[in-house]
DNA sequence: GTCTATAGTTCGATAGAC
DNA sequence: GTCTATCGAACTATAGAC
């Protein structure tokens, strides 16, 4: 087997924050070529087309969200107080980095209603699907299967908007405002 | 003068609706060129290009807006309910029309990180601004000048999310509660 | 590296109202 | 004969793909 000059996994990673950053249409191979130091032709050895590699993103960036961000959510050695805070430091973590917000949320608003959102649609869903039950979990400690449900949507949407207004604004406070709403809405009875 | 096909504003008003679904950069002028019925060389015509196409249409979104729907807000001649609801039915009309979310949230995602930012974050932030400064105006009549500032961006975050959910799900839920949401916080001592 | 398609854009010509 | 709105053809660059 000869050296690889750059794993899959490296591209993936690479162009994972360029798409973040610029956005899925903003984006070319060549963009990508650059970043990656490599030629275009050698996207195409490893996915069949672009689409497909933004596909293989979404699905890396959903399963590491999963099993790094929101496993904490149940971890049953930790009260629910403990978990969100947890929770919390790992989201700041993840969406300070560098420039960009949330690649699944900018790959919703920039796809939903072309044809291709049947090949992104399913990953993002499992990735907010995800991110709602693990706070619904949480808040089912404290209030009512219902009021937790809201709670979590609640949540999610005000941490999505957070992120936008802070590219806006160029001012994490939008973010880091709706990460403690997420904490405080374990001690009170409204959403 | 000969008569006008296509008048400026029809070209607007049809524009949007196509940005608005399909976002800045996968919307060509191609696609609104058959949209509008004129040939693509008649957009230049009205508009230096597409960058300057989009920047006119954000300036009447965020004019619309502030005449139309956050003016509510500061009706002297109403309380604070009913201002808010009020807005609440003008904000699920306005996003409620076919299909898309809100034009100046998607634009926020899609381009402010690239070099064009410049000619549209100005707007995009006037319409933010506005937006929380009617919010804001309507809970400092309850609320403390600082609970009521951070209130009014909850409220904000809350409702670009639920647009983004509403989208991904094909379910307007998100954005209605959010909506709701909005109301909620008249009544209750966090934000 | 090369191919094809399409992106955004420009220009010249035309038609009709003044 | 100017204007002003309109249109068609053509150009250049770059996209995704092999």
């Amino acid at each position: 087997m000869p050296a690889q000059k750059t794993s899959k996994e490296d591209i993936l990673k690479k162009a994972l924050m360029v798409f973040r950053k610029q956005g899925y249409h903003a984006t070319s191979i060549a963009d990508l070529s650059k970043v990656c130091d490599i030629p275009k032709s050698h996207f195409y050895y490893y996915f069949e087309n672009k689409e497909s590699l933004m596909a293989e993103i979404l699905q890396v960036v959903e399963v590491y969200f999963r099993e790094r961000v929101m496993a904490v959510a149940i971890d049953p050695s930790l009260g629910p107080h403990e978990r969100l805070e947890n929770l919390g430091e790992r989201l700041k973590k993840v969406y300070k980095s560098e420039t960009g917000g949330c690649i699944m949320g900018n790959t919703v608003l920039e796809t939903m209603h072309l044809g291709m959102d049947q090949a992104f649609a399913p990953v993002l869903k499992s990735f907010f699907d995800g991110m709602i039950e693990a706070l619904h979990i949480i808040y089912q400690e404290v209030h009512t299967e219902e009021i937790a449900k809201e709670m979590a949507e609640a949540g999610v949407q005000d941490l999505q908007g957070g992120i936008m207004l802070m590219q806006l604004y160029d001012d994490k406070h939008y973010m880091h405002a709706a990460i403690q709403r997420t904490q405080n809405r374990l001690l009170t009875p409204n959403p």
